[in-house]
DNA sequence: ATTAAAATTTAGACTTGTCTAAAAATTAAT
DNA sequence: ATTAATTTTTAGACAAGTCTAAATTTTAAT
């Protein structure tokens, strides 16, 4: 029945993006195994649906081969995801949500179907361009400028990075970095690597901050 | 697995907001077939649903004897029709829509469970006391102060009303309406009423108007 | 007080999305 | 190049929510 009006539903659209996030962008193809990881189910369930989508042709699944996006499918994913982006940042600017708490509310409103509401919630909200962890929010055709980010285990002593994401947005990690007075924005000096289990000292607001591998390795900084 | 942490589906969302509805604030017992034909389902289906609702003590069913909601079910009604009253409010005073393009986003978003967002959401619109359509949007508790309204056709000739409600919020009646410049707050003078087919003529806005009883049965006034 | 009509429930089936366990295909290792 | 390990798919089952058709109960009418 809803077939014939050819809506992607709830769990349909979860699978897009799950399958988006893991092929970078929806290019490359996607192994079964990695789908049923990322979104916490069995790699069964993953063959069952992935044949439905490729029945909608959302995606080309071959089998025991893998699945990638078709362009209907990756447009149906950054569709979903531009919602969910859109709907953090006015959950932060406009409703006093930190950005820790989001992302499950996100979950729910990413489903919303109406075109004219994103349209207008993105216009309310002044275009923005990145969401709250400094994730890009794509524009109504699944586009988005890259950014030249990398991650601050990828600098080296004496560099200077400005915090633009995170790679780990969980409310611990998130909640870890609030404590650390690290927002994004915040600018980061590597003062010194160590070799031996790859924590870094850095410094950050005029503080001195030694952090694991674990920690540099999920946040995302720009150097200039 | 849902029911074990106390969740209300979608669906089951959608019956309690239904009965309440029906039974005009939960109190008094609604039929099997009453239910079925507001939500364009089956009556067997409302007898499963009905069931389940009776075991999570949600309503009180009995066999043949109709279901009324539980103090918990008419909570949990009311919280779904605060929800939707308040998206309404937002999509109309923040996102431009008009009073007759919100129900259906409003039908989807009214699901969104977060306390917090609706609370948050509640503080940033300043705390509405009705929705575009007029309906009054119940607090925490789900209580809300009622209106003394009455039905357009229950005035006489010579009596002036102020618009405060529609009893049919279909986009086609909320369009006629805009038509014919009749919004909330707007006055509306009685000049004439016909007795055969019980059309009355008004004065709105300096311009006279004959309405049909269909009309003047659907939109809420209040005298004073 | 029966009987006819209407309302309601039951029984059995179907769809969606999920699961477990077994079978099949692919990949890696010797 | 076989064998072993891993990945993926198939087969069959289940829960939620819905439906049709048949059975039952209630209500209304004589």
């Amino acid at each position: 029945m809803q077939n014939i009006l050819n809506v992607v539903t709830f769990s349909e659209e979860n699978y897009l993006k799950a399958i988006y996030h893991l092929s970078k962008h929806g290019t490359v193809s996607v192994s079964t195994n990695a789908i049923a990881e990322k979104m916490h189910t069995k790699a069964s369930s993953v063959t069952d649906m992935v044949k439905k989508l490729d029945e909608k042709e959302l995606v080309n699944y071959v089998k025991y081969q893998g699945v990638s996006l078709t362009e209907k499918g990756r447009l149906a994913a950054t569709s979903v995801i531009r919602k969910h982006r859109l709907w953090e940042v006015f959950l932060v600017n406009k409703l006093n949500f930190s950005w820790d708490e989001v992302h499950e509310i996100a979950e729910q409103l990413e489903h919303i179907k109406s075109e004219k509401l994103t349209n207008e919630l993105d216009a309310f909200l002044d275009f923005p361009t990145h969401d709250p962890h400094g994730d890009p929010i794509p524009d109504k055709d699944g586009n988005f400028k890259a950014t030249e980010k990398v991650l601050l285990s990828q600098l080296e002593a004496h560099q200077i990075g400005i915090c633009v994401g995170v790679n780990d947005s969980s409310a611990e990690f998130l909640k870890y970095l609030d404590k650390q007075n690290i927002a994004l924005g915040t600018e980061i000096k590597v003062i010194s690597k160590e070799a031996f289990d790859e924590s870094m000292t850095i410094m950050v607001n005029d503080m001195s901050l030694s952090i694991s591998k674990l920690i540099s390795n999920n946040l995302y900084v720009k150097t200039n």
